[in-house]
DNA sequence: CTACAATTTAGAGCGTACTCTAAGTCAAGA
DNA sequence: TCTTGACTTAGAGTACGCTCTAAATTGTAG
């Protein structure tokens, strides 16, 4: 219940989570992925648990958290439960950043919405001519 | 009524936008921005229309132009009306792409709120021992 | 056993978007 | 007039996040 067996190659890993292995063992370098486990003492095998952990980098990369933040937080969660307020901290700060970003877009959706209008307009009565 | 000759310096338009004096004159090389007027020939002079386009600027960056959309903008925008169609088809594609990032963004936050929660609650009752 | 494909590491290289430097010109106040 | 500071250009440098290469090893299908 705890580490599947499942045994994944690096390959299937990719396939899996959309990164590339370039970029999957790059992450284990720099620490946001704790050391994989090796099949043969050479060759890495991935758990559904490392899958899952993967997964959920994505989803912080795509709120638009910067590396440095992600490392912060993989190190935190390798400490273990010691860490929860501090994580607690991080993600209430992602939070606020992410709903203040939401925000920002949609402002920004109103004006695209009203370009496309009046550029519209335009198209289909060009050179409004002074009767 | 056009182009308002209120004439700032660089340094104040970098105040005014929020860019740097130095990303403003990229801008300027890399043909976001028109070639803006001199003062004495040297010295640029912005109107107040240059400060409402690099506004714009700023906000397609917002939304997550890339730099080279932008640029093909700008010229779309330079060459007039005959344009209309094309900067609508290209305002049409980011409305898409910010409504669709939004998207995911709010489903992300929902992860977010979840984790919060349950690592609160974590918190606050550590170590659910066994009655 | 032979190929060929996948994996490994350390480290170099790349694309994007700035950001800064150097060397010189210009301007405005004391 | 002197000095201080803003402005100019061309071009170099930087930060981030990958992405790729080289050279060696390992795994697998026939």
């Amino acid at each position: 219940m705890d580490t599947k067996n499942d045994k994944l190659t690096i390959q299937q890993v990719a396939e899996a989570t959309g990164l590339s292995v370039h970029t999957l063992r790059y992450y284990e370098r720099i620490g946001l992925i704790h050391p994989i486990g090796r099949a043969e003492n050479t060759h890495r095998r991935y758990s559904t648990d490392d899958i899952g952990w993967i997964e959920f980098l994505n989803k912080l990369r795509a709120t638009g958290m910067p590396i440095q933040q992600m490392q912060a937080y993989a190190e935190l969660q390798r400490q273990g439960d010691v860490s929860l307020p501090e994580r607690v901290e991080m993600l209430k700060e992602l939070r606020h950043n992410v709903e203040t970003h939401i925000a920002e877009l949609q402002e920004h959706l109103k004006l695209i919405y009203y370009k496309i209008e009046i550029y519209q307009d335009l198209i289909e009565e060009p050179t409004p001519e002074p009767a």
